[in-house]
DNA sequence: CATGAATGAGGTTTCATTCAT
DNA sequence: TATGAATGAAACCTCATTCAT
């Protein structure tokens, strides 16, 4: 899937190079303020630029919407095309503590965006809105396929795994939202939270068996 | 947690009379186009009032918004006031069942809302938003005291039923949000989700034993 | 021919009521600067009005330069639909003198709006140049009429009298481009200048025979 | 008439060659899109230049569109120097007839440019635009001549000459402004409206002897 | 109490022009 | 000489809120 952004320039790598820039330095502003509440001055500002030089790498505000998804998005997929692969030499169960280890540490890290993508998408241009669904299908497909080799190897007994895929992905999401919705109020420690969620999934598919 | 609103008038029977009535005109159209697309004149319009007559009876937007959100949370109330006492007569895993299976079709009926209070809640005053939270906490509560009567009965063994009860609210939310996301892409039945989720659930607190 | 204008109000009497106070001054700063050169405050500030209540009653700055045409036009109406009729008392010769002086006295009344509505006609909407045609063409039917029942008298002989209507309308236009092309070093007489057209008109259509 | 601008090159050669390049080009999609429509990208873009450079060889935007009244009116100048002189030999009423024939033939293939000029006129800077008098003044001298040399001989009878020289080149013009007006729906035949205008203008002129 | 006309700040986007390379 | 990225003022339009009626 590939969103469209006009551009002024005809210079690929200037074009890649500023829009890099745009959505690293917007990123931080949409996600402390959200989409709305930033305008195209403070946009500007944040990113060195004038108005008017952020309009030739940049069609409307919400390609740059756009392009700060897409950034958050190609950490995620770092985490899908990176690490994914080499569980595939561990036994399945081995495999999901991993990826959900890893995964949620993500999610932790980029907690602030997490919840910013559920309250944006739908600011979104249809088109930008189906990449990022795309994105989100290749995230739990990652899930997904660990836990159908468990199955095949009689580790897991899942009913759905397409069902269960998305379960963990949320529940990710969810370390994110519970910090926003409670702020400092929130005490909980990401250790604690992983083991918790990790028990939780295993019992729910590995027919009771916790980890000790 | 109480939220005050501005109001020039007088008559308390007419003020929450007149709010009711905006609450769930605003609703629609909120849910609908979202907070930020809605203006004044489209929202007294959908109130059968003028804009005038709608700041007699609420201080701002915002204030509109909040009525929208407590107008739909009312509904979620009564699924916890009202039906989670009945449940306290069933052993805990029956009990859970019917409070998943209530819940998850309350969500389903109001899927768009679920969805609009994902994405509106950062409208909300700091005030507001907590108000939401509170509600949010209730409701995980209702869950979470059905969880403890369980491990208390020896039925569950849970690890954090706070982290537990939660995940069964998100787990539900989840619903509303995949129709969202996929639209009518999403060919899944409420039926098979709910069964899905709650062998997924009781699974990881049984001790893996499954519904039949 | 009808050109829609959105306005918020639904006060049939306010809204003809503001548009012609917003034709009237636009008009005004229109001609004067010219369509692109004025912005909306000054337009606002000419029509002793808010930038935001204008828009109540007109939807694009484009629909003000319509309700300019509209207004200028109608003055040309009156032209037409007022005297036209009041010619068929005359024999031709007569009426076709009298048509073309009171024409030719209006074109110099409105003679900065005639250079207007040359310079500006293709910033309107197609609907709404569609309009200013429509009246174009009434205006020049008002001498055909007159053409053609002279013709039937005996009295002129034309070749077509679409064309040469369409003449007498163009070189009263004219009256008001040569004032506007030379500015002050243009000391003709608007006298001397109808007789002359006079004769030139007649001379061509009646065979040689000039006014005496 | 000399209108100065601006160049950062000393090399005049050059100098020239660039602008001629700039009108040829910058007519063609003046002409098409009008003046205020049109940007330096796409003006710089027709002119196989860049933006920069374009200011190497003009001051202002402006500056472009008189080098594009230069262009086409050059083009009305060839046809005066050029075709002019070679009338003085026919007796005058045959030279008038030839005069109009040509001219109305520049017309129709001048005929958006045309039709842009009166448009566009008011953009030019004064001193611009006092050029354009001018060039428009030698037009109509062109046909005055012809004219006086006619009344002369006794060929014409005419009021005054210089009013009747305006009207036959504004006759002229007006054919390529109803084209414009009616766009399609125009479908009269350019021998045609010529044969009709020089009755029209012979009858009057000639005290109504017309064309055979 | 009810109306909706009026306000004006603020939003996004465009574009003539400059200047470092 | 030639390039085109960068600038920032200014354009049109929207909308939450007020207030005279």
């Amino acid at each position: 899937m590939v969103v469209k952004i006009r551009t002024h320039s005809k210079d690929r790598d200037l074009v890649s190079l500023r829009r890099r820039q745009i959505a690293c330095r917007a990123a931080q502003v949409f996600v402390e303020k959200g989409y709305r509440l930033v305008n195209l001055r403070q946009l500007a500002g944040a990113c060195d630029m004038s108005v008017g030089n952020l309009y030739n790498y940049v069609g409307t505000k919400q390609d740059i919407l756009y392009l700060v998804f897409d950034y958050v998005m190609s950490d995620v997929a770092e985490f899908i095309e990176g690490t994914s692969p080499t569980y595939d030499a561990f036994p399945a169960t081995k495999a999901l503590q991993m990826a959900i280890d890893t995964y949620y540490r993500t999610v932790d890290r980029l907690q602030d965006s997490v919840v910013f993508m559920y309250q944006e998408t739908k600011e979104l241009r249809p088109d930008a809105r189906k990449a990022v669904f795309e994105m989100e299908r290749r995230l739990s497909g990652a899930f997904e396929r660990i836990l159908d080799r468990g199955c095949a190897s009689g580790e897991f007994k899942t009913g759905s795994s397409p069902v269960i895929a998305q379960n963990i992905v949320i529940l990710g999401h969810m370390w994110a939202f519970r910090r926003w919705l409670l702020g400092k109020r929130y005490a909980y420690v990401l250790e604690d939270y992983i083991k918790e969620q990790t028990n939780f999934i295993l019992g729910a598919i590995r027919g009771g068996k916790q980890l000790r």
